[in-house]
DNA sequence: CAAAAAATGTAGAACGTTATACATAGAACG
DNA sequence: CGTTCTATGTATAACGTTCTACATTTTTTG
């Protein structure tokens, strides 16, 4: 192993300089092998590569946010607590492991004002390429950032978007699949539970399921046992209204409720005021969190595959950077795991899974 | 609102370039105005924020990485599912938004080679310094990077770190409440279930608490019922070895398990086996996570309250960001969040909180 | 073989900011 | 008032890479 060059900055970097010195070749030509840029022999690379190994070279990223890429994709979170989050995380991972790119998470708040400053820090670190999960941003400012930067986002339904794209699994499907489950056992008065008119927006996830669980009802002639009931956003209302659903004197039988989260309490509710889940109330819960699979809790749940929804995102926008400039929207198949808080068939003490098919714009 | 300055580039961005010509000054004493340098007048200062307002100008992060500060701190984490990480994460964001900090998140996987890739690409990014989280490396490696990055480690104990500071909970501490609250309530045959050999180092959180245990034993006079049960990483022998736990004759009847996350699981398969908690066996956890607190779980727990970390790592950080070379390590109190799962007392359906001082070094 | 075309490698500027040297203006002092 | 000291603002280079123009070498063609 070769001494440390002594073109290496002040600070003891082993810079592009550094490499070219080594490697007895311009500046110029070092970059054209970084970049696999045409015009480079087979013996210039051989040479560039060979001094790159032995002197331990990494490109600065902040450099080369200056004039090229810095090989960074961003992920944008309005919720470190969506339970889907670390298979989505996992799907973007397993795709950027083996490039040279590197995924860097930023954590916001569901506030337009901060969500457009953490997209606008993003940019200005020259990141390549964004995937928003779940934003809550209207459709137009991700439209205006999406003029600056590539734009994937996940979990955001909207018809309209012509520059950036979207993956997200069919939410009018998942909230249908769990209607017709519950019709299938018997169950003719059922409930939705969903988040309140914060998330007033077509583009929303929650009032997709919405639409999803009143066409569902529709179809199968039970519209007018259509029940939706709005639970506020925050707490300690939110806790409040769960449990004045729960004190209902004309609860329905089953509730489908718009995630798992709220699912969740719901089901700790009922245990503390003895309703029995199923018997009393039948419960299917959004995204299939690890603690709805818990046997202690043991919700039915609607499955997004977080995991492929990272993966079909990031190959999404790796398109986008690399050019491709017409409008994608890919839709997933959601699928229901069946577990106890279902009921009215015997021998549901492990979750099954009902799949439905997938599909692409 | 003024149109956009003629001086933009090319793509349209704001640079200091167009803020100066629009205040009618040099790109230098913009730089200054920026910085907070010395050698900046009133006036001058009024013209340039002026005009910064007026044209919206963001500076370029990566650019400031060639010769100055990006604000950024990167969090390192090795476990996306680590319970306690979103309220580290609130912890830190919460100390930085009234900042220009930014905090952006790596994930990576508890491997060496992953760790350091992770690590040194947050330094090609020129973050200006790091927080890592439970971090699995070597201290010899964290040393060796603390040489070109200021680093904080999270749940990390190296009480020979010299270049690097560290913010814990006292783990020795946390076992010791939960064996001395399991003497209290009469138990005598007291186990412990600690993660495999992998995990081997002083350093690490998990031989801390088997540490505590251990000697919190040997203090009770209780030395000779020192019962710690390794269970290894992967599944699924993890989940085999929690079973072969419950299965054996001479199983203890209290446990104290190292993370909520495999006491949670034990805490299933004990329902699923008929088992009954605490009667037949009491179990305390450690990270006091969420679904700890369900009532359908209802899991004593250790709480190592995640945000006062954050908090405090970056506080921590940001005086190694101004400059201090002496090394802090900081350690918080843990508290025991009595649960059912403690049993032996009448009325423990709501947890309760019994407290530790805190002490920094 | 000569001319034309293609491939190769270099020189130099660009990217957007920071940091420093220093010229100059203004303030303080005797 | 002249000299010295301090504060201010500017000119310029540095930071580490990418990109482009173009000189030169190599290959292809007639």
């Amino acid at each position: 192993m070769l001494e440390r060059d002594e073109t290496a900055t002040t600070s003891g970097r082993v810079t592009i300089r550094t490499v070219a010195a080594h490697a007895g070749v311009s500046v110029a030509a070092v970059s054209k092998v970084l970049r696999n840029a045409y015009g480079v022999s087979e013996a210039l690379r051989g040479k560039v590569e060979a001094a790159i190994e032995a002197l331990g070279y990494r490109p600065s990223r902040a450099a080369r946010g200056l004039r090229g890429r810095t090989f960074t994709i961003g992920l944008l979170l309005v919720d470190i607590r969506n339970p889907f989050l670390p298979e989505i995380i996992d799907g973007v991972n397993g795709i950027l492991a083996p490039s040279h790119y590197r995924a860097m998470i930023g954590v916001s708040e569901a506030r337009i004002q901060l969500e457009t400053s953490l997209i606008e820090s993003m940019i200005d670190y020259k990141m390549d390429g964004l995937i928003l999960i779940a934003p809550r941003l209207p459709s137009e400012i991700i439209a205006r950032f999406a003029a600056q930067i590539p734009i994937v986002a996940i979990g955001y339904h909207d018809p309209d978007a012509k520059n950036f794209d979207t993956v997200n699994c069919n939410d009018q499907r998942g909230a249908a699949v769990a209607v017709e489950a519950f019709i299938e056992r018997g169950y003719r008065k059922i409930g939705m539970l969903t988040l309140g008119s914060r998330e007033g927006h077509r583009v929303s996830v929650v009032r997709q399921r919405e639409i999803g669980y009143s066409e569902a009802m529709q179809m199968a002639g039970l519209g007018e046992a259509i029940d939706i009931h709005s639970i506020p956003v925050a707490s300690p209302v939110r806790e409040e209204s769960l449990k004045a659903f729960l004190l209902r004197p004309d609860r329905p039988e089953a509730v489908f409720c718009w995630s798992d989260l709220d699912a969740i309490t719901l089901l700790n509710m009922a245990a503390e005021m003895g309703i029995r889940v199923p018997e009393d109330l039948a419960v299917i819960g959004y995204d299939n969190s690890p603690t709805a699979a818990l046997s202690l809790v043991n919700l039915a749940s609607i499955d997004q595959s977080g995991h492929a929804l990272g993966v079909l995102a990031t190959e999404t926008l790796l398109s986008r950077i690399e050019g491709r400039e017409t409008h994608l929207a890919h839709s997933t198949a959601p699928s229901l795991i069946t577990r106890r808080s279902l009921g009215r068939i015997a021998g549901l003490e492990t979750g099954s899974r009902t799949t439905q098919n997938s599909s692409s714009q």
